[in-house]
Formats: structure tokens, sequence, C-alpha cells
DNA sequence: TGCCCGATTAACT
DNA sequence: GTTAATCGGGCAA
């Protein structure tokens, strides 16, 4: 049985926890599989929910580490969160791609696709797969319906620039396994020493 | 109060 | 490549 990881495992900062958490496993309700990419964000990057301060919708994130924040994206999806550092720093990772692994059938059924490469490859994907809600706003991750596995192999993890924003958009807050094939895009790579 | 924009996605041309 | 779906936050009036 892998380790389970504990809420102070989110107590440091986003920009440790972020890579950290690729090769995790997520479970929601016994639904998921490992974690290939996520981004950080942080009270001081104009691009975070609470860049602006504390309201209704981000107050999860003002909160406690190692906690679920859950938003609703474009007035349609879901997207989800686990709140990292201590208590008002309201920072969190944004968990943006994961290899579905556990529970596909029901994944395919939420999803109404049967590729598995696109069940869970984006933030809003991912929550629909899991079937995350505003239900899931402010849970603990170290407690049912959520569990996370530590890695049980190494991965290389590369870094990049964050998707779909305009504020802060040089920033390199993204992370992700590399050459994994259920990124919701794929990180760029180094272009080769000659060629187009 | 009204308007614009956004940590997205799928279905178009 | 573009666009619709749909709603909370931020800001101007």
């Amino acid at each position: 049985m892998r380790k389970r990881l504990s809420r102070s495992f989110f107590d440091r900062s986003v920009h440790e926890v972020a890579p950290d958490l690729i090769g995790v496993t997520l479970l929601v309700a016994g639904v998921g599989g490992r974690i290939v990419e996520v981004e950080a964000y942080h009270q001081t990057d104009p691009a975070a929910h609470s860049y602006r301060g504390e309201t209704e919708r981000n107050a999860v994130m003002f909160g406690p580490p190692g906690y679920v924040y859950v938003y609703r994206s474009y007035g349609i999806h879901w997207c989800m969160n686990f709140v990292c550092e201590p208590k008002g720093s309201a920072a969190a990772v944004l968990i943006r791609a994961i290899v579905p692994t556990e529970g596909l059938p029901l994944m395919r059924r939420r999803r109404g696709l049967s590729e598995a490469r696109l069940l869970c490859s984006g933030p809003g994907r991912l929550c629909e797969a899991l079937r995350v809600t505003a239900m899931h706003n402010g849970l603990a991750l170290d407690a049912p319906p959520f569990a996370l596995l530590a890695r049980s192999q190494p991965v290389e993890i590369v870094a990049g620039i964050r998707i779909g924003i305009t504020k802060a958009a040089d920033r390199p807050w993204r992370y992700g396994e590399k050459s994994s094939r259920f990124l919701s895009k794929p990180f760029p790579v180094n272009p080769p020493a000659s060629g187009s």
C-alpha cells in the first residue's frame, strides 16, 4: 500500500508542492489516476483568484493548507485546486490533468467518451470525470472522498508557462510529467540542433 | 445596475 | 482558425 499524503504535505511553498504533486495518484470516491499536469497560483500573482483579496468564492484559498478549492470556470466547468502554504498565503495548485487509471468505466460514462486520453486531460474534463463539483469545495484532502497516494516511481518533471491566462502570462509555473500523452497541451520541446 | 472578462471545452468553418 | 455556452467578480457610471 502506497503512503497517503497528509495535509502537512501542502504546508510548504506552492512552488515546491506543485512539482511534487506530479506522479501522485488522486482518487475521488475511488475514481481517478496519476497527476501529470498542475499550475501554481499565489496571492501576489495577478493571475490568481486571490490577488484582489478574499471573496465568497475564493475563501477556501485563504484558509489552511491541505483543503480543496473548487470554482466554476466560464460559468460551465468546475476546476479543482489544492490549497498550499500557511493559512493566509492564499496560494493553491490547479490540477490540470491526470492519467485515468481507477474507475475507467465510470469516467467514460460521465464524460460520454471512450478514448482514455481525453477523459481527464484538462481541468474541466478531469472534474467532470471525477464528478468534482461545488459540494467538494472546502473539504480536506486527507479524508474521504479524497485519497492522495505518494509516487511509486520517479518521474521526469518539466516546467513551462501557464495556459489560458493573460495576466502574468510569462511565469513558468506550469509543471508536468515530461512527454506524457495525457497533458492538456504538450510542453514546448527544445528546438532541435538543426531543422525547421 | 450594466458591462466586460475570464485558471474552459466542444463544435464548428 | 473561430464561436457559443453561461455566470461570478471587478469596475465604471
